[in-house]
DNA sequence: ATTACATATTGTATCTTATACAAAAAGCTA
DNA sequence: TAGCTTTTTGTATAAGATACAATATGTAAT
């Protein structure tokens, strides 16, 4: 027995771009879809994590509780950074049988708030991901998704350059609690798909007075070991404003 | 008749922040609105254009649909900027009792979808305005709005400020065709809210091989006339990309 | 113990950009 | 011609960005 049926939206629906950082690569968590086209075939494919709005709660509220279910994790920082509405964005037949059966009602078309989440690739938020069939995909190696999901992940990057540049410490959200500055420096550089001066860039970090040095030291490491550093969001917030 | 109400989404619509400036202050394109609250007592305040969205449009259709009843004109700049969704944003009395005569149908939540534009507040422009009891607000004037639109445009000014730094050329479409240095000083002095030193003004536009200074001077002023500028888009298209 | 190897860390000179600050120029009016 | 109003302009200093390569530190191999 379905119930959420009669309190769900089915005009609008929330998506989420959950993204992550393995120290390389920036990877995006993608839902596996198993569906039938036309003719009947099966096909296997991905999409965004997401949902219809049921009619007691707000978009950000909706978009709180896919990630709650997907990662379980609270209090995640989420973005909403765009509306999707293209008139055919739910047509392809794939996506409309697939979206019938999902839901078990006809569902015309649907309009999409996107939100983006950067979070750490960490053990505690993959606990759930079997359970939904979601995996962390690097994003140079997304195919074709679901729906529009495709265009969807290319404005949050778009997106997340630009929020980068008056809000840094959203950085500190895609890395773990203890970096090395490599990590950093790599990081931004696969963002802004750009190479970085390494003394420039260590010049800048020490300038950074929210970024702590640490007295621990990588271990375990085949050479000199690396100097880990903290974010202190006390530090950040105050010479913010 | 109304045909349009089997065509309308009545769970979507847009709302359009159109802003101008005055030459002083930034102004908010509103309409005038007549309704009765539960008592029956008539009340008139303001609004943002809007509508709901058409079965056949897109989001960005649906507002230029807008604007352009509004003003006549076709090809204005239009940002999305941001979904509003709060499940209670159709809730007031005064709203509801509106909408319902409004669509001539029971309306429940309705998210919208806001765009901004900047627009010369000019003669062309103004042409339809009268005939949707359209007003130029300045920014600073505005009382309590229908719906959650303060909060819109609270929203479109936090976006505009962010937005301007990454595309200034969108400045210019809120002055005229010519304009002074004075303009643009003032221009940016009210939208970031704080005070800019003249000679250090004129250097930054000086550097700025996009703003070009013309052989016209300002007539008819008791006092030394200023030079105009112009705005050149290909020189900035070049020089950004 | 010494050497080879891999990566981490560090400084200086230069250029560009941002800021602080006030006098001279131009056009109109009396 | 003097006075009024607003426009226009320069210089010195501070802060931030960029270009560029040698030294330090830890592990592994000899």
């Amino acid at each position: 027995m379905e119930h959420k049926m009669p309190l769900a939206n089915n005009h609008i629906s929330v998506d989420c771009v959950v993204v992550g950082f393995d120290g390389e690569r920036l990877r995006v968590l993608l839902i596996r879809r198993i569906g039938e086209d036309n003719t009947g075939e099966v096909f296997h494919d991905m999409k965004l994590p997401g949902s219809l709005i049921y009619m007691d709660e707000d978009l950000d509220g909706a978009a709180m509780r896919v990630l709650n279910e997907l990662t379980g994790f609270k209090n995640v920082n989420l973005m909403q950074f765009k509306a999707f509405g293209s008139k055919d964005r739910t047509k392809n037949p794939k996506d409309v049988r697939w979206l019938e059966r999902a839901e078990k009602a006809k569902v015309e078309r649907i309009v999409t708030i996107a939100y983006l989440s950067l979070v750490k690739i960490d053990r505690a938020l993959n606990k759930n991901l079997d359970n939904f069939q979601a995996e962390w995909v690097p994003l140079d190696e997304i195919k074709d998704l679901a729906f529009d999901h495709n265009l969807i992940i290319e404005e949050a990057m778009k997106f997340i350059r630009q929020y980068v540049e008056f809000n840094p410490s959203c950085l500190f959200d895609l890395l773990p609690r203890k970096f090395t500055a490599l990590q950093l420096r790599v990081l931004y550089e696969v963002l802004f798909g750009k190479q970085i001066d390494v003394r420039n860039f260590h010049k800048k970090i020490m300038m950074m007075d929210y970024v702590i040095p640490m007295d621990e030291f990588q271990q375990g490491v085949s050479h000199r070991a690396a100097r880990y550093y903290k974010f202190d969001k006390k530090i950040y917030n105050k010479t913010r404003r």
